[in-house]
DNA sequence: CAGTGAGCGAGCTTCCGCTTGACTT
């Protein structure tokens, strides 16, 4: 099938548009349908739907199970607007074409829009293209089809299982869990949790184990005929004492050059960005968070600047790569120049979209600073994934030791052309970097039996390292690799998991270890001791004490789900029913009975979630010490509920989790309450409190932050602090209506006015005045407020 | 805001995947 010339196609189309009103297109992205607009011209408006319009009823999960597991779909409130609209477009134009995306989730978007607008899907003109360009659109627009009802099966199918796991998943939580908070699970999230806990786990599993690395020091004059030193390998020594037997045996040694090898070597670019690789790579290289680089892509997509930014495709359509190769050449010549079209490595990506890249090559930068690295970044990364290769050379010597049967190798590189380099290197992630890539450097030119001048050896004591914890992007990167989630859901499921409180992001400081060095100089063997810092890292994701015990659970009960590969399969049995070989409503048959037994039979026989753990024995009273979860978290326990005597609680600290704490370290939670003593006639008392640690005195409390200690705070410190928190909190008073409990306050938002637990903002005219308000005023604001409440969270559906 | 930790039970929560804005205690 061949296109038709893109100027038949006006001619062809021209006919069935005249007299008649406006055709109306519909696409996803509001952005989109801008550019469009301008593209196809006056025959056509063309309007966006924003996503989905109608999502599955929230009650009684929305299906009828019974009823073949027929869905009930409603438009969503925060949906009705553009409802009405579209409904209001289509009445008025004469005929309405569907343009959502070519994917799974698009089709259905298009078959919804049929039930909604009153067309017949049977009939309705359905289009799709890549790009955004004037003869991707036009031609679409030359051949559209009909909606493709197997597809859209398939997206109902993905639509409804996950519900189902959503909705009796996370019910079984509520009922298993003494927390009371909303807890949720799901096939992607719990997953995403699963991934940090087993991470976590590997981590306080591994045992360090350390060999000596053998490093010799040589000088040898380079192309300038300068002397430079340079350092050669030898066999690695598992101990110390191997360690010094080698280097005795290198005392008085001659070093002579057996062998050289050069080879050529070579590095490729990397593909253009899709949503996941440019989350990593804005992680490794900008530091940003997944969320941040997407409201920062958004931005630039929004002003033009980038193609769209939830993609799982590596692709570049023609036009782009045209731009590309005009923007090397003229930068940097032809010799830069390479055309590469990339190949997606993932069989989940549904590839409705090109590659994220600058939407115009010559543009090397942005006005707007927030958006400007990122740009930039996507620019050399689209750039260089049409340069050529780095050439290389690869240097190996291997260096004989006169008085033992050992080798020494000395290895350098050599960039001979940049190529690519010129412009842009991925970053790797700590977990794929080893030591010795990290220092390839440069040998000075050397000659088969040359005699190397010797400065000195060392044998360095080097640990394995445990793997690392997962960043927000490296979780995506795996999630992705497993074929978990979509573009468009990456940065949503980090918030949830980070939400639900099962993970959570900070940093680790590290701790000193020692590590031994023996140094050959001058034939003698010199030990010495030094110290390293290890196990620090920053914004990683550690799971919480809940997220590692429900994980268990839901691994104990629901190993279908929460197997890696449990979306993998299912996508399969999606596509069955995409390709018209399988009936949707049979699949998902398959999958529920046995899923719902699983819930019946966890419902009825699985114990309370407590991840119990045994400590030891309180040698004061002979009672049991257990560290468990609680109503309110984390938290350790002397003596059982059973006992005659009320047993003792203690919080957790937040670094703390239940499977690590010691037995002493648990003792030394029961330390609090401390009382500090008295000062200005009342005692001040030092605890940890549902908000965290705080200072009461004279029955006022002050939150200690994070810099103080409540174990160690001194009386000293916590005196003066009592003073300055109590001014600090006199000079936010603005004023206070003693016997209606009104206070006036300063906030960081402006002047507002508490009322019990309730704040309520002063209109901006009264801002400026706060000071002179009387109570009548005041009363009336909170009237006023009461009656119109600020718009914050769309409020809830009726009858739902 | 601030000491809790058992159990009862009303009424509530919850999923994933498309899309942007509205708006900050």
């Amino acid at each position: 099938m061949t296109g038709r010339p893109d100027q038949n196609f006006r001619a062809d189309f021209k006919p069935f548009l005249t007299k008649m009103a406006k055709n109306l297109l519909i696409v996803e992205s509001p952005a989109k349908a801008k550019t469009i607009e301008k593209i196809l011209g006056e025959d056509f408006e063309v309007k966006s739907c924003y996503g989905h319009i109608r999502d599955l009823e929230k009650g009684d999960m929305g299906i009828d199970i019974k009823d073949n597991y027929k869905p009930r779909y409603i438009v969503p409130e925060d949906k009705e607007k553009v409802v009405k609209e579209l409904k209001a477009s289509a009445k008025k134009s004469g005929e309405v074409w569907l343009a959502t995306d070519e994917d799974r989730e698009g089709e259905a978007i298009s078959w919804h829009l049929c039930e909604v607008l009153g067309l017949d899907p049977i009939t309705t003109k359905r289009i799709v293209f890549h790009e955004i360009t004037k003869t991707a659109i036009e031609s679409a627009v030359s051949r559209p089809r009909t909606v493709d009802m197997n597809l859209v099966n398939a997206q109902q199918a993905r639509r409804i299982l996950d519900r189902i796991v959503g909705f009796e998943l996370s019910p079984v939580l509520w009922r298993k869990m003494s927390m009371k908070n909303n807890l949720s699970a799901g096939r992607v999230q719990s997953v995403a949790v699963r991934i940090i806990a087993e991470r976590e786990r590997e981590i306080n599993a591994f045992v360090a184990v350390s060999a000596f690395k053998i490093e010799a020091f040589f000088t040898a004059k380079d192309v300038t005929g300068k002397a430079v030193t340079f350092s050669a390998e030898g066999k690695r020594q598992a101990s110390a004492e191997n360690a010094d037997v080698f280097l005795q045996s290198c005392v008085g040694a001659d070093y002579t050059v057996t062998d050289i090898q050069v080879k050529p070597g070579k590095k490729t670019p990397a593909a253009p960005f899709t949503t996941s690789t440019l989350q990593q790579e804005a992680s490794r290289k900008l530091g940003y968070s997944v969320s941040r680089t997407m409201l920062l892509a958004q931005k630039l997509y929004e002003s033009g600047k980038i193609t769209y930014m939830r993609t799982d495709s590596v692709n570049l359509s023609e036009l782009a790569m045209d731009a590309a190769s005009q923007q090397i050449r003229s930068q940097y010549g032809d010799k830069y120049h390479q055309a590469r079209k990339f190949k997606n490595k993932n069989e989940s990506a549904q590839e409705a979209h090109e590659a994220i890249r600058p939407t115009y090559m010559d543009a090397m930068t942005v006005e707007d600073s927030d958006g400007r690295r990122l740009y930039e970044l996507i620019w050399k990364r689209t750039m260089a994934s049409q340069m050529a290769d780095a050439e290389l050379e690869k240097t190996v010597a291997k260096i004989q030791i006169s008085t033992n049967k050992e080798e020494l190798t000395a290895s350098g590189e050599v960039l001979k052309f940049d190529g690519f380099l010129k412009v842009y290197r991925e970053d790797r992630d700590e977990e794929d970097s080893t030591e010795e890539e990290d220092q390839e450097g440069v040998l000075p030119p050397l000659a088969v039996r040359q005699q190397l001048p010797f400065k000195e050896m060392r044998a360095v004591e080097r640990f394995t390292r445990a793997l690392p914890r997962y960043t927000e992007a490296s979780l995506v990167k795996k999630l992705e690799e497993l074929g978990i989630g979509r573009p468009s859901t990456y940065a949503p499921t980090i918030s949830t998991i980070l939400k639900r409180g099962y993970v959570e992001k900070r940093d680790k400081e590290g701790v000193k270890r020692d590590f031994r060095i023996l140094v050959l100089k001058n034939d003698k063997i010199e030990k010495l001791q030094e110290q390293e810092n290890t196990g620090a890292e920053k914004s990683k994701l550690f799971p919480t004490d809940l997220g590692l015990v429900v994980t268990d659970f839901l691994k104990q009960y629901f190993d279908n789900i929460m197997d890696y590969h449990f979306t993998a399969r299912i996508e399969e049995e999606f596509d069955e029913v995409a390709q018209g070989r399988m009936i949707w409503s049979k699949m998902i048959d398959d999958f529920y009975n046995p899923f719902k037994k699983d819930v019946e039979n966890t419902i009825e026989n699985a114990e309370r979630i407590k991840g119990e753990r045994e400590l030891g024995v309180d040698a004061q009273s002979g009672k049991k010490v257990v560290a468990r979860m609680g109503r309110y978290g984390p938290m350790v326990q002397i003596g059982d509920v059973n006992d005659e005597e009320k047993p003792k609680f203690a919080k957790l600290k937040n670094t703390q989790s239940i499977e690590t704490i010691s037995f002493d370290e648990a003792m030394e939670l029961f330390r609090l309450p401390r009382n500090l003593g008295p000062f200005e006639g009342s005692d001040i008392t030092v605890n940890i409190g549902r908000f965290g640690p705080y200072i009461a005195h004279d029955s006022k409390f002050y939150s200690l932050g994070k810099e103080h200690d409540p174990y160690t705070i001194s009386f000293e410190t916590a005196g003066p602090m009592v003073v300055e928190k109590r001014t600090a909190k006199e000079q936010r008073t603005i004023k206070i209506f003693e016997k209606e409990k009104i206070q006036l306050l300063r906030g960081p938002y402006g002047p507002y006015i508490k009322q019990g637990l309730r704040n309520y903002k002063l209109p901006k005219e009264k801002q400026e005045t706060a000071a002179d308000l009387t109570l009548e005023e005041v009363k009336a604001i909170i009237e006023d407020v009461k009656a119109n409440p600020p718009k914050r969270v769309p409020r809830k559906k009726k009858g739902n």
